[in-house]
DNA sequence: CACGGAAGTCATCGGGCGTAGAATTCATCA
DNA sequence: TGATGAATTCTACGCCCGATGACTTCCGTG
């Protein structure tokens, strides 16, 4: 009754790890912050789903931000994706971007990164960051500037807006049809938005295809 | 030093109240819920805003939840509003529809309702479930029926996606040149994404004006 | 003037959070 | 073989949160 030696339940201290833990719980981070963002994901749940203590995650990453920076920091090859882009008919740009941008979506390794960042940008401010160097100065920017038209970063943030919130409404909040439809019928659709913002007049107002220029674009001319 | 009656420091009870209370804390709930989110927003937050005690908060509103609700009950007028979009040219609405979003974001009164919405929609399901609504539901659906075409339905999801994205780029997140540009800048831009969506071929992939209808488009038919 | 309900405050409970440090076990190498 | 450091766990501190209930003060009504 007293000495309990044996049957100890005392199981503390390293256990035979499987060498991976590391990568487990970076996994696990990421459809963590992917589900809930970063404010609403924690260190504990993070650790539940990589079957580990909490203050493990801790031991490795220092600190809840520095676990959303290495959770998020995803492997976009921008130097080869841009000029992948450009090579091909320029008035078909629009469409190759759409479909680029929707299979990464549709990636399962890259969703959990993508959510993460969309849905913690909206209230953490790092994440917000993130989210702005990408519309603003990633491949949105570079594309826009491979492009001999003025207003080179205005392109580049309008074709960002339609691009997010599509992602937005059809992998965040889920808004039918636009969920479930076939991305080909997407590319389809936002083929023309995306072709425009890049190369058309954005001063046109479609209707009356009027002289270009007029008035032209405002913001920063680039 | 025994009685202290009279300078006794028992301050509390109720203060002769101005009698605008009520609306003061709804006030500042919309503020810190369009600031925070719904989330990252606290009633011991909103109180302190109000300048009352966070107890009072919840005298009135009950929960935080009930609280959401009754602070981002925005008073759309839908009846007489999508009539007013669709009186005038019918190849200028997707003009006409932007820069009404636009003058609603513009509103300072009503800014932080939709702010709000926005950044709790991303990780609260019942702000999540208001958004899909609005945009699936609420005058972009109304719109697009009014129209005759195929796909009502998949044409107002997409019309809402390109705004919310607009918000979110412009409003939350704040990506340059886009969140400084004059309006009248965005509604030129915008304005025959819009067009296109409501009234225009969704498999017209811009540089071949195919045959219309062919591969339709799918989703919901309706 | 009595009184009941609304307005307002206070103190506190129970719980989850990020973080920290000590303790323990395993693997490796001199 | 002995020691050293990394991997892993346990325990706990301090903080902030939403919510509750008792209490006090004011106001309108009869």
């Amino acid at each position: 009754m007293s000495g309990a030696a044996r049957t100890s339940p005392r199981r503390t201290g390293r256990r035979p790890g499987s060498g991976d833990t590391r990568s487990r719980v970076l996994q696990a981070a990421r459809t963590s912050f992917g589900d809930r963002g970063f404010d609403g994901a924690t260190i504990r749940d993070v650790a539940a789903r990589a079957g580990v203590d909490p203050a493990l995650v801790h031991h490795y990453f220092g600190s809840k931000q520095q676990l959303f920076l290495a959770a998020m920091e995803f492997p976009l090859d921008l130097p080869t994706m841009v000029p992948r882009l450009l090579d091909g008919p320029r008035d078909e740009l629009g469409e190759r971007f759409v479909r680029l941008v929707l299979e990464l979506w549709e990636t399962p390794a890259v969703r959990p990164l993508l959510l993460g960042v969309v849905r913690s940008a909206t209230t953490d401010p790092v994440a917000a960051a993130m989210l702005r160097q990408l519309l603003a100065e990633g491949p949105f920017l570079a594309l826009a500037r491979a492009i001999d038209q003025p207003d080179s970063a205005l392109r580049a943030t309008l074709a960002g807006s339609q691009l997010i919130g599509l992602a937005l409404a059809r992998y965040v909040v889920a808004v039918e049809p636009l969920a479930s439809a076939p991305p080909e019928v997407l590319v389809r659709a936002l083929a023309p938005t995306l072709q425009r913002y890049f190369t058309g007049d954005l001063a046109d107002t479609a209707r009356a295809a009027g002289p270009a220029g007029a008035g032209g674009a405002g913001g920063a001319p680039t």
